[in-house]
DNA sequence: ATTATCTATAGATCTATAGATAATGC
DNA sequence: ATTATCTATAGATCTATAGATAATGC
């Protein structure tokens, strides 16, 4: 059966936002077109009327997890400030919340390996959301501008790092240490005015 | 046809060694038994009576390529001392040549993402060997003993994100400035004494 | 007439096992 | 007799497509 153009575009919206879930949760290989379809409750069948591929797929959905977060961290910089933004942002990078719940979080952590062995479409995806992020991160630091970008890599480095080894350990010490760790140097990068 | 038990041995380094490399370079989910059986010029049935599932393989070969990467580190610590060891592991550990080639790199940045999804077993080789490098990282810092452990977790995590957020990008001008950056960072790391 | 979805399936994987073969090692 | 390897295959995936169905939108 037909459905309309509006339903049509509310189910490529929904299994978009499904796939940037459910990849960041399982990684790009263990995520199924059957799965994801089925929890966006349809059939698999129909994916091919929305996307040419998995790998577009996983482009776009990759493209719209990026989004999120950066919308997320704009939002609360024009309410609070850059530097307040970005001081959340590192707080809630650096959690154990986000640690052991990828789902909404940051995409480069989750898939940033995988999407090395990917194509180019998904590559230019991850180009993007890194690019958009070292802007966002450099806004929020208070060293003179001309440093800011090489500060926001070293920070972003640092924080993505840390919570690759915290997530890979199942050590749950070890796991909060590093956490703690990177966490406590994070907050003196922000500030340091040289 | 059965095989003396040295050969047999020999095999079984063999496979360990193969996929320690494929694993690096493919990732978990990518890398299969049939191809790494294949690889190691051996049928893939022949595989169950070396290991009890691919699971413990991925659990001994993580261990394995954790082993040669700290054992090259202690030769050189040997020879040339714990500092320079250290420089010339993080000037590796940030070189294109391992961004390119990750088949006898760095474990966690190749499967750390990955290594968070499977079993314990594999974690905790992880695990291990996440701990070793902290270890070793520490010996060749300029800083004072009881800072070294947090220290070592600084540039260890800026290492390690640095060099997933180079791959990930497609973007060649971008991937060298990550690079540059972390590793001058990385150095003054080494030397800072307080 | 067009098309969004569904059902069914093709064809290519994958891990793991069963049974045959043939050389080792007691 | 035991066992390391091989051949063959079971059973469970996976991506992608073909054809049917039924509602939309010209």
């Amino acid at each position: 059966m037909r459905l309309s153009r509006e339903i049509k575009a509310r189910h490529h919206e929904e299994i978009t936002a499904v796939a940037s879930r459910m990849l960041r949760e399982r990684g790009i290989e263990r995520t199924s077109v059957v799965d994801l379809m089925h929890a966006a409750g349809l059939t698999h069948g129909g994916f091919y009327r929305h996307f040419k591929s998995k790998d577009e797929l996983v482009a776009s959905s990759a493209t719209k997890a990026f989004e999120e977060v950066v919308e997320r961290f704009e939002r609360k910089a024009e309410e609070a400030g850059p530097r307040a933004a970005l001081t959340a942002y590192v707080l809630d990078y650096l959690s154990d919340t986000h640690r052991d719940d990828p789902t909404v979080g940051c995409m480069i952590s989750a898939c940033g390996a995988e999407a090395s062995r990917q194509s180019d479409v998904v590559r230019g995806a991850f180009t993007s959301g890194i690019c958009q992020l070292i802007e966002l991160v450099s806004d929020g630091l208070s060293c003179p501008k001309e440093m800011r970008t090489e500060r926001a890599i070293e920070l972003g480095g640092l924080m993505l790092g840390a919570l690759v080894m915290a997530r890979a350990s199942n050590d749950v010490q070890l796991s909060e240490k590093v956490l703690a760790d990177a966490k406590r140097r994070a907050l003196q990068i922000i500030d340091q005015k040289d």
